[in-house]
This record gives structure tokens, sequence and C-alpha cells, in this order.
DNA sequence: CGCACAAAAATTGTTAACAATTTGTGTTGA
DNA sequence: TCAACACAAATTGTTAACAATTTTTGTGCG
């Protein structure tokens, strides 16, 4: 019953325009399967594809024109990913993390983020590096003023893979673009809406601190923004319950 | 002309019997796929496999008694780990890490095995805990006095994954895998076998370091350790040539 | 009315075959 | 002898079809 609505909803992911993975720097989709692995993946981080949600092979392959073998590695990829889960026999589902992923993708992202930030603050021309960065946060800002919700959750997570560039790492950026995308992942289904506190406010904070070169205060501005972010949860859902609530929510 | 060689390379990974799967502790082979993907990881890491070595999808059709469908999931999921690189239209190879990647490779394991020691060390039970760990590198030293090399590496990669796994934290634990798997590749193709200091010893300091609760020590032991692999390294061929150099050396 | 059981539809897992591209070989001509 | 060209073999990319499994639907019975 649900799959002429779940079919539609997989349509729109293929019709907007996807700048996000230009946006995560993402290498340029070369492959057939590159370019469906980007696409599903833009989509579930920008939360245009919920957790949850079934993809199916069949209507995979009519959105993208492309065969059945195409669309299976890519989900395989995302699978790999933790982005969507592969349950055998019976497909695909954008994946649901649970409270202990939870916790273990904040932490991770503190011990990351904050060694991140240390070595950044060992480079000389930092501030000249850090006015792209400047620019990206008024981006978000004047997003969200204009209630553009997705291009505001891309550019929150964009900042802080484009934070992790500056250090000239890519193991620590595709590492950054994996914690990025697990976090969105979390937050579609954890967060509530109502007191979303405007991020780019401690973005901004965290860049200020940056400029100044105050180790003391980046790191705490980092902490707090990232504990921020995991105190806004709710997981009064138990389990399994929460992918279907999200599910009836999206669908009314 | 080399390919009589290469396909028989690739059968004798088969014939071993794989326990690496199990000391790295990954998820047990459900799917076909996933047998292969492990199977191939392993013996990449296990150096059975060497750097630049071709990967043809028939041969290994043939060695795992699967279809290519398979191997190409596979395959694709190896690329995306940067176990092995896939040319358009040229097929697969096992990755040739480049100096670029040793430096991102290394520099991201100072961080974060700097940040698991540093939560281990608040760990209540971490006497208890360490034991198996001790053990393993009782194992380490036999395997390399009785010049059992694979095994040797096998247990020295899994002694850092162990390691990251008592933080409780699978992110980590992911990751770990993830960067002693690219360390395998970079010390299959750059390091010069004479003077390979036994890391047992090291990784025995660690152990008495973290035992004493001594922050300072093992951070400094793990520091050590990393850049003693790091500094072991000879990057004297340029590019493009080491692969060849590796295959070349491989065939007499 | 609800539960158990059975048939049908839909979806995934796997294999085989065909098309496109690349690599290797052999021939010709200067 | 060497370079360029053309042809042949091998390998990868893609699609279609078949088999196995699961989910849904429908029916009968208590």
């Amino acid at each position: 019953m649900s799959e002429a609505f779940e079919a539609a909803d997989v349509q729109t992911m293929a019709a907007e325009s996807s700048v996000s993975s230009r946006l995560l720097e993402l290498a340029e989709p070369a492959n057939e399967v590159d370019r469906i692995y980007s696409e599903i993946f833009d989509a579930v981080i920008d939360h245009r594809l919920l957790p949850g949600v079934k993809l199916t092979e069949a209507v995979l392959c009519d959105v993208f024109h492309c065969s059945r073998g195409t669309v299976r590695a890519a989900l395989a990829r995302l699978a790999h990913d933790k982005i969507v889960e592969l349950l055998p026999n019976r497909g695909a589902f954008v994946a649901t993390p649970d409270l202990k992923e939870t916790r273990d993708v904040f932490e991770a992202r503190r011990m990351v983020e904050g060694a991140i930030l240390d070595k950044l603050l060992t480079l000389p021309d930092l501030p000249l590096r850090l006015l792209p960065l400047r620019q990206m946060v008024e981006e978000e800002r004047a997003a969200f003023s204009r209630k553009d919700r997705v291009t505001w959750i891309r550019l929150s997570n964009a900042f802080h893979v484009q934070l992790a560039k500056l250090a000239d790492n890519e193991v620590l950026t595709d590492l950054m673009r994996s914690l990025a995308s697990r976090t969105s992942l979390i937050i579609a289904l954890y967060d509530v809406p109502g007191r979303s506190a405007c991020s780019f406010d401690e973005h901004d904070r965290i860049l200020a601190s940056l400029e100044a070169r105050d180790r003391a205060g980046v790191l705490d501005a980092m902490n707090h923004h990232l504990q921020d972010c995991e105190r806004r949860l709710r997981f009064e859902d138990d389990g399994m319950q929460a992918d279907l609530r999200a599910v009836f929510n999206l669908k009314r």
C-alpha cells in the first residue's frame, strides 16, 4: 500500500539537481555506479530520503535509468558506509542508527574533530584559508532565515567537512564525510525540529576562536557544539518503532 | 605472459584457511559477496596479495566458484576501502598507496590511536581487559621466532584493532581496521624487510604503560611505535615505478 | 470476528549472454 | 631495425532472464 508513495518519494530525489556532492567535494562520478551512489548518498544526508525507507531495486532502476546490477553495487557500497541497511533476501533500507551507534558516532567526532582543530592551529596561513568557511557560514545563516531547510542541512554538514579539508589529510576528510553523513541520519531520526539551535552561531564561534588561535576556546566551542547537537536528540521511541513512526510522519 | 603466475598467486590465497577475519573480528560473512570481500581483504593485509597485482574478474570467479556479479560487488567495496584501485575499463588492482597517502594514514593513526588510548585510561577494569592482549603479544613473539611471517603480520595488525575494540566504540574499531589494512599495504610496498624492528617489544611497552596508567608513557610509546614504523619505509622508487618494481621482485 | 493455512505476487539472489573497450600480436613499409 | 597500422584475443561494462525467497493476498475454519 505504501508503494505508490515511496516510489514518488524516490523520484523527487532524482529531480532535484544535486549540488551537495560538489559542496562536500566528492570525487566526480565517473562511473554509472558512482553517480547513483552519490545521488542516493546526497538524498539521504539532505533528509530527502528518511531513515527506514525501503529502497526497492526495481524502483531505483526506473528512477536512474540503469540496470539492477548497477543499483546493487551502489547499495552495497552505501551499506558499507552504514548509510543503508542490507537485509538478506529482504532488500535495502535507509539505515536507522540506534542509541549505541549515536553515542559512538558523536564520541568519534569529538575525538577526530578535536585532533583536526589541533592540527589546524599549527598552520601558518590559517586566517587566509578560513575565509571560504566564513562565507559558508553566511550562506548557512541566509538559508536558515529564508527557511530553506535542505540547503541549511547541506551547509551545516559541509562546514565540518570543509574544516577537515583544511587539515590537508584525505583520510581525515573521508572520515569526516562519513561521520557527517551518519550524523545527518541520526538527526533525521531523533532531532526534535522545534528547538533546533541555529548551528551557524556555533560555527561562527569556532571560526572566531580559530582565528584568534585560542586553543582552549576552539576545543571548547567544538565540544559544546557537538554536545548540544547530541543533547537535542530524543530517544523516547524504542527500537524498531522509530523507523515506522518516521515513515508515518512523512505520510501525512 | 604474466598471466600464469598471477593466476597461480591468486589461487594460493583461496587455499589458505582464513582465520584472520576471526582475529580481526570481522562480521561473519553471511553473504556470498561478504565472503569474497573478506577473503580478498585478508589476503591483501596478510601480504599474500601484493600491491599492484591485477585482480582479473574471471580468475576470481574461478577461485571462489561464483559469478562475476558477486566478484564485482566485492571489488567495488574493496575499492571504496582504498584496498584495491578500480580503473575504468581496465580492471581492478591491489592498491599502491603513494607517499602522500602514507603520510595521511600515519598522521590519522597517531591522532586516532592517541585518542583511543586516552579513553582506555579512564576505564576502571582496564588490567583485566588487557589480559587477552598480553597473550596476543606472546603469540606475536612466537610467530616471529618460528619465522611465520604471515601470522606475525596478521597479529601485528590485530593487536591495534583489539586495542581499539577495548574502547567499545564500533566507529573507532572500524576505522582502526581500515587504517591497519592500509598500513599493511604500505608496509608491503615500502618496508625494507632487513631491519624490521620486532614490533612486539613496542606492543609490550604500550601494554605495560597502559597497566601502569602512565598517560605520558603510553602516548609516547604509541607515537614512537608508529614513527618507527613510518621511518623504516623507503620511497626511493618514484611514483608509478614502485608497483612495477614490486611485481618484478616477486617474479624472480 | 479472528486466526491459521495456502496460493499468488513481488522482490531479491544468481547466472548467462551480449556489447564496448582495451590489450596484445603480426604485418607492412620506410 | 623500427614505427605505424590493422586485426585478433582478452577483459570489462551492461543488460536480460531464471531460480529462490519473502511478502502479500485470499480462503476456510473455529
